[in-house]
RNA sequence: GGGUCGGUGCCCGAGUGGUUAAUGGGGGCGGACUGUAAAUCCGCUGGCUCUGCCUACGUUGGUUCAAAUCCAACCCGGCCCA
């Protein structure tokens, strides 16, 4: 198996010993490749997205990277958007029922999703290959769920058993635990693996814990006479706290389009045993070569994946920034724009700018913080002020009513919000 | 449908008539410290352009000078029985 293809590899399944070497095509994945080779047919690779969020961030790149890994050695990623069952909501990894979203806001999400995925941008920045010919696929689940009449639904029922639901673990979960579990969350499971059947997928990628809703496409898709696709399993990316996945909700992520600075200050942070799980999953680097002291190896790790998504330039930038952020008092924010050095004009680039014009003046020191979106309300603001965690250039802001009159008080200006975030003020 | 128990802030969980955004824990955020982090210590942890004003203990109504706490109906959930 090629190292693209085992690279951060969880599981693959049908994999059995005998399997491993095995030159039939159902039994092993290697022996499906060979054959697609000599057909000269790429591979079908289903990779399923759920658009209930709006903002894509490393844990879940780790898929598409393998997805694109595939796209680059020539086959055609499958990209199924699952705005039909996003409505039901994936019960997986759920305690409680997910809410169900609207159709509006399902397509809205899809459409940003897209974009952050490379629509419209050269593949050899993007995240996936959007433009070479026959390499993706993308399709929505209400194509052919939509339409799917009463009978159909009972077949689709028939073909499991509450028995094998209750297998799943999360389902077991609430069901031992006294949750609800609405009988239509049985119904996922099914629908995304008849997506499978649909797109005739020849490998279904996905995290650990898709394990039994990709199994469940490999029973319908023998069901409708069709072989079976392989599972191929990627770790779930532990957030940034290192103990829990990464997942919006606990804000724990780092977002695909964050500015370098912020994305290089959280991922310089992240635990020591976490740094080698993010190198091979979020990098290409050979883990080998990179250095053995702990904190040179975790900067390595920050440098690179923010290289990534950015250019490694900007990258480099954001690196020695931060270095000067944490190396203490002598923050060297450049005040007002006349002096800047060569040097430090191309740093500050790596922080996210915010327009000036975005408030109205004059402007409370706390207002500022919500208007921007570093906090969430304006009490929350006024509490981080008092807790001295809010610094204009370099310089710990006391008073939460301090106002600034017009956007020339601002203008260049860094407001910084713990260690980890920032925000430039630029003209217009 | 019947019986029964229960619904408190991000989560868990105290609180059974009375100054108070409501004990405690977890988590989170900020500060100090450190190789960043972790550990430890300290602070914060409903909202509001906030010297004050608003919402809050499933929902609605009621009793009372006063309710998360009492009453009623309703909604939702667990378990047992059908």
């Amino acid at each position: 198996m090629p190292p693209w293809l085992s690279r951060g590899l969880a599981d693959l399944f049908p994999a059995s010993q005998e399997a491993i070497g095995s030159i039939d095509p159902c039994q092993s994945l290697g022996a499906r490749l060979i054959e697609a080779g000599r057909q000269g047919r790429p591979l079908r690779i289903k990779l399923g997205i759920d658009p209930t969020g709006s903002d894509i961030h490393l844990g879940h790149s780790i898929l598409f990277r393998k997805l694109r890994a595939f796209q680059d050695a020539g086959h055609t990623a499958v990209l199924i958007i699952g705005d039909f069952t996003a409505r039901i909501g994936d019960p997986t990894g759920k305690s409680a029922t997910r809410v169900q979203l609207s159709a509006a806001a399902v397509e809205a999400n899809a459409e940003t999703y897209l974009v952050q995925l490379g629509l419209g941008q050269d593949p050899e920045r993007a995240l996936l290959d959007f433009t070479t010919p026959g390499r993706l696929e993308v399709r929505r689940n209400s194509e052919w769920l939509t339409s799917l009449d009463l009978p159909q639904v009972i077949e689709l029922l028939g073909t499991s058993t509450v028995g094998q639901m209750l297998a799943k673990e999360d389902f077991a979960n609430r069901y031992g635990s006294g949750t609800a579990i609405a009988l239509h969350e049985f119904l996922y499971p099914l629908l995304q693996g008849y997506d499978s059947v649909q797109v005739q997928a020849d490998v279904e990628l996905g995290g650990t814990d898709q394990k039994f809703n990709v199994a469940m496409g490999r029973d319908l898709q023998r069901h409708f006479g069709q072989r079976p696709q392989f599972g191929l399993l990627l770790p779930i990316l532990p957030g940034l706290d290192g103990v829990q996945k990464m997942s919006k909700s606990l804000g724990n992520t780092v977002g695909l389009k964050e500015a370098p600075l912020d994305m290089y200050s959280k991922l310089e942070k992240v635990p020591d045993n976490l740094v080698d799980t993010y190198l091979t999953l979020l990098t290409d680097l050979d883990l080998a070569a990179l250095p053995e002291n702990p904190r040179e190896r975790q900067k390595a790790m920050a440098l690179a994946i923010t290289a990534t998504r950015h250019t490694f330039e900007e990258a480099l930038n954001a690196q020695s920034q931060a270095g000067m952020i944490v190396s203490g008092g002598g923050v060297t924010w450049v005040t007002g724009s006349t002096t800047f050095t060569p040097g430090l004009a191309s740093v500050i680039d790596t922080v996210q700018s915010v327009p000036l014009s975005s408030v109205e003046y004059p402007v409370k020191a706390f207002f500022l913080l919500k208007a921007l979106g570093l906090c969430t309300s304006s009490s929350e603001a006024r509490r981080q002020i008092q807790g001295g965690g809010v610094k204009l250039d370099g310089e710990k802001l006391t008073d939460a009513n301090q106002e600034f009159l017009n956007p020339a008080e601002l203008q260049g200006k860094v407001l910084q919000l713990g260690k980890k975030t920032f925000r430039r003020f630029v003209g217009g």
